[in-house]
DNA sequence: GTCTATAGGAAGATAGAC
DNA sequence: GTCTATCTTCCTATAGAC
C-alpha cells in the first residue's frame, strides 16, 4: 500500500485540465501546471512518466469519461427526450462554466500535434457524441437523416459558439446556443 | 531605395499565416517560420523587430484587410443580396481551402495571450464581420434583429464547421455549412 | 510521494560580417 | 537584406535525498 497522493486523482484532473483548456497544449507548460496543482514538477513525472504528453491524454481521456457518464449516459437514459436533452443542457452549462471555459476538443487539436497522439481520441469523442444525440431525437421520432444531420449541426454550434464567446470576450453567444438548443433539435418533433 | 526584398511581402504574410494556422501561436517556433517562408531567423528580425509577437499580428491585420476587401467589400457591394452572398461563399470556400485550413481568429485567440496583443483585435474583425453580413440581410428585406441573430449564428457556424473539420479529419462539414449558408441566411426573405 | 537541484536542449533574440 | 554564429532564457526531463 502505497501513501495517500496529497491530491486526490480527480481534483488533480481538474486542475491540469483547466489549464490545457485556457492556454491550449502547447502554451501550457510544467511551470504552470505545477502551479495549478500545487505539486512540484519532480512529483508530477512520478504521476505522469511521460511528461505532458501523458497528462494531456489522461485529461483527455478523464474528459471523455465525464462526458460519457454525465451526459451522454442521461441521454441513453429514461426520461423523455425532452427531458433528457434539458438535462444535458444543464451539464453543459455547468461543464463550460457558462461559456467561459473553453473545450478541450477544440484545444487539444490544435499545434503540432495534429496527427499526433490526441487526433484519434477526440475524433472518437466528438463521433460518440454524435451519435449519442442522434439516437435521442430518433427516440422523439425524428427520421434517422434528420437527426443525424440536427446532432451534427449541434456541435458545430456548441464549438462555434464557444470560438465566438471567446473571440468577442462575453459568453453570451454560448449561453444564447444553450437556450435555444432544445427547440433546434426538437423542433418538429 | 533599399535593396528588393527576396520574398515579396504578400508571398511573406501567406507564408506565416499558413504555419500560424496550421499549428497556432505558442506551437509556431521562429524555425519553422523560417523553414516555411525561406528566410533565416535573422533575416525574420530584420523584417520584425518584435519577433514572432509581430509576424503574428502582422499576418492578422493582413488577414484582416483581406477579408475586408475581399469578402466585407462584395458583401456591401452592387449586385441583389443573393448574388453577393454566392461571391462570399465562393471566397470563403477559398479562403479556408475548402475547409482544410483553420481560422486564425481560433487559432490566435488560445495561448497565454489572452488577455493579450491579440485580443482586441479579434473582436474588432468579428464584430465587423457580423456587422457587414447583417446589413446584407437588412438589404434584403430581414428585419434588424433577425438580420443580426442570423449573422451571429452564421459566425458560429463557420467556426464550428471548422473545428468540427479538424477534429474528425474531414472537410465535409465545413462544405455542408457553406452549402447551406445561403439558404440560412436568406429564407423567407 | 514529494521535494531540491540540475542536466540537457530547444526556443527566442542579437551581433556583426558580407 | 541576408547570412553565420552566438547568447540567454526557459522548458522538459532526470537524479537522488527525505
Amino acid at each position: 500500500m502505497g501513501r495517500k497522493p496529497s491530491v486526490e486523482d480527480e481534483e488533480l484532473m481538474l486542475r491540469l485540465s483547466a489549464v490545457f483548456r485556457d492556454v491550449g497544449y502547447e502554451a501550457a507548460t510544467l511551470a504552470m501546471l505545477a502551479e495549478a496543482t500545487g505539486l512540484k514538477k519532480a512529483s508530477l513525472y512520478h504521476r505522469f512518466p511521460q511528461g505532458k504528453e501523458q497528462m494531456a491524454r489522461e485529461v483527455l481521456e478523464t474528459a471523455g469519461a465525464w462526458l460519457d457518464e454525465n451526459v451522454l449516459a442521461p441521454l441513453r437514459g429514461p426520461g423523455s427526450p425532452v427531458e433528457r436533452i434539458d438535462d444535458m443542457v444543464r451539464r453543459l452549462d455547468e461543464f463550460y462554466s457558462g461559456g467561459r471555459q473553453a473545450c478541450l476538443l477544440n484545444m487539444l487539436s490544435s499545434g503540432r500535434i495534429a496527427e499526433g497522439p490526441f487526433t484519434e481520441l477526440i475524433k472518437q469523442v466528438f463521433e460518440a457524441w454524435i451519435a449519442a444525440l442522434s439516437s435521442v431525437l430518433a427516440d422523439a421520432g425524428v427520421d434517422r437523416r434528420t437527426a443525424r444531420a440536427r446532432a451534427e449541426r449541434a456541435m458545430i454550434m456548441l464549438q462555434g459558439s464557444l470560438v465566438l464567446s471567446r473571440g468577442i470576450g462575453t459568453p453570451r453567444p454560448f449561453r444564447e446556443f444553450l437556450k435555444g438548443l432544445p427547440e433546434e433539435l426538437l423542433k418538429g418533433a
